[in-house]
DNA sequence: CCGGAAAAATTGTCTTTGCAACCAGTATAG
DNA sequence: CTATACTGGTTGCAAAGACAATTTTTCCGG
């Protein structure tokens, strides 16, 4: 118990300390745009993005901030609905994600997964899953 | 792969809202607490304590300071070095940790371990014990 | 059509945290 | 013994993110 509270606390930084130091991004800006990657037009609203990733919606207006001055994600405003913005991977943006994917796998493995001998993937997986929801 | 992610992501915030909700303790200053309560004299050098819990020396520095400020731990300095502090878990923080024990176990509960349906618990127990090393 | 409720996003403010710089105290080489 | 290196801890600073307040736009009941 002890052990799995301090891996839930702990993990999500030695991954993020990782990837920052290998591919200049972070956990969560890797998992938005790759969330951004798989949609039509590699387009969504703040709102669904936010939600995709299970960040506050001022979190999210924060990173895609960061993300627009580097270039990598554009803001549009949305021409059906005045109040909403889409945030769209640039080409840029995605040259930048097919670089971090092997760091991102690279990292999970070493702080993870590699850890977990003996156990169901599968049934992991299905749980991850049903977890994020 | 996804859905990992964002579990790593997501969990440790999601627990600590319902612990800050619950007991007015982040997941971290429960740890924290923990292991003082289990060290001999339940003390523990701000260093120790600070690898106990994978957190940074300066992170700890403030945790301990704002712990306290609530009169849940006191800071002694070691009568064998001058240069060291010790954090004693005070009666009154060792009463606020029982007290909250069980809410931590069933936000651990609710967000992770109720999911993991069909998995051997023992080997993930032993998997979380490596990965926390 | 109008006025108020709801929604999308941003911004202000606060907390938490890590890194780097900085003491102070200890250990060690010569 | 003294100068130097090292250690334990705290603080300055900056980044990230959450919540609440605000702004702009849309939706709806009458």
């Amino acid at each position: 118990m002890r052990a799995l509270s301090r891996v839930i606390y702990a993990l999500p930084r030695a991954i993020d300390t990782d990837m920052m130091r290998e591919q200049r991004l972070s956990l969560i800006e890797y998992l938005a745009m790759a969330n951004l990657s798989e949609a039509p037009d590699r387009k969504l609203r703040m709102s669904d993005l936010a939600a995709a990733v299970e960040m506050s919606l001022s979190g999210m207006t924060r990173l895609v901030t960061r993300l627009e001055s580097q270039g990598l994600i554009q803001r549009v405003k949305s021409s059906r609905d005045a109040r909403g913005s889409n945030a769209i991977l640039t080409d840029e943006g995605f040259a930048r994600l097919e670089a971090a994917w092997p760091s991102n796998l690279a990292a999970l493995r070493r702080h993870f997964l590699d850890h977990l001998t003996g156990l169901d993937l599968q049934r992991l997986a299905a749980a991850l899953r049903d977890i994020a929801t």
